[in-house]
DNA sequence: TTACTAACGAACCAGTTCGTACATTAGCCA
DNA sequence: TGGCTAATGTACGAACTGGTTCGTTAGTAA
């Protein structure tokens, strides 16, 4: 997981607090990912690191409390990429459809994420309710689409009142699903909706389907 | 749960196998998604029916087969609902937002599906996989979809070439993330996604949503 | 060099959890 | 009506699980 073996003395303990945490985290995020908040083992967890099951109880207090920083790490890798997006100088339909896209890469390069929020769903995000750090900051996202759709109006191009969260909610559930349920949706209906070969398709049907939404003529219906 | 209460002699067993059989999938259905696979406890399912444990081993077998037969009887409600609809007689517009709006309500309506789905899909469908019945029957939607999509095409109504397995995808994508994700993202966004005066908004926007797609301009992009 | 503390490890514990062995009875059929 | 079997209930146990207790050691500041 974690870069280069170091020179580690045969069997002497390392001290490293910041490294011990983060392997922690790492195992811990696969782990919870494979086999959901109650099916994870803090054993298992423990195992697979290079310290015991103490520094667990240690550094983070418990099961729950270990799941929560999991969580906090995870969604602090989606608001980075979203923080690094730059689409000021595209006209609002690339910029959304830039925008539709690297969620749809992000979902789609960390199935492991989508796990979570799916475990964290089945709990009512009640480790977000006990989170600080998850509670107080919003999404970067949210911040891009608003300036976009302005643009997108003012310029005439996008139908008056979309609302930024509704939009956002309508992208995100195209790439959460894409990934999130590929398992059930393939034994039932026979497709792989994360096949490589099919990758370009989704990833363009996404961005029509929200462009044609925004730009769809109201008054037809 | 079920119905009313027998005349049930004071402490006498009662032997009815179906009876038995229905009280522990209802008492288990809202378990499992209450908890998860995992964090579901047998005994506590037994506790809430009127039989024992020993009877869940007795008809289902075990954990596995009982979540396995709830899963089943859960996927085939909404095969029930999709058999049922009826869309002929309304043109190829009218006839996919129906279809769209049945999913959406279906879905809003039973949240606990939506949660086993998420649970199983946890599991990465190994419990659909070891089932025959879900296995075999596919969906009456897929079939409504088809057929809906051939008349939109020939009245050249709808661009040319969208899939049927596709589009079902991209409605139960909205319908789904809605009621699966609105913990997290209400906690994340401060919008409560199955807010009852938010309804109508939402369930007309996926209606929009879909139309705008198949009926866009494809070549002005 | 010494002394002090953050970082660490092994063993253990109390409470669960799925599953089963064994005993019992209701209801039907000959 | 007697007997047979499907249906049911009780009690238990082996394995596991989250969490803790107690003791040890590496690194560092004085």
């Amino acid at each position: 997981m974690t870069s280069v073996e170091e020179p580690a003395r045969p069997n002497g303990r390392i001290r490293d607090a910041a490294r011990t945490k983060a392997e922690i985290l790492d195992v811990a995020t696969q782990e919870f990912a494979r086999a959901g908040y109650t099916g994870a083992r803090v054993d298992e967890i423990a195992a697979r690191t290079r310290t015991t099951k103490r520094m667990i109880y240690y550094y983070f207090g418990g099961k729950e409390q270990l799941f929560t920083a999991v969580l906090e790490r995870a969604y602090s890798v989606i608001r980075q990429a979203e923080q690094e997006l730059d689409v000021e100088h595209l006209d609002p339909v690339a910029a959304i459809r830039r925008l539709a896209e690297l969620t749809f890469d992000h979902h789609e390069a960390h199935p492991d994420f989508i796990r979570l929020v799916s475990i964290e769903n089945i709990h009512e995000a009640e480790h977000i309710a006990a989170s600080e750090e998850l509670g107080r900051i919003g999404s970067p996202a949210l911040d891009v689409i608003r300036r976009i759709l302005a643009t997108g109006r003012e310029s005439g191009l996008f139908t008056a009142d979309v609302d930024a969260v509704d939009l956002h909610a309508m992208i995100s559930a195209f790439c959460f699903f894409r990934v999130a349920n590929r398992h059930t949706f393939g034994a039932l209906f026979g497709r792989d909706l994360v096949a490589p070969d099919q990758r370009e398709h989704y990833r363009t049907m996404l961005g029509d389907m929200v462009i044609a939404y925004l730009t769809a003529d109201r008054a037809a219906d």
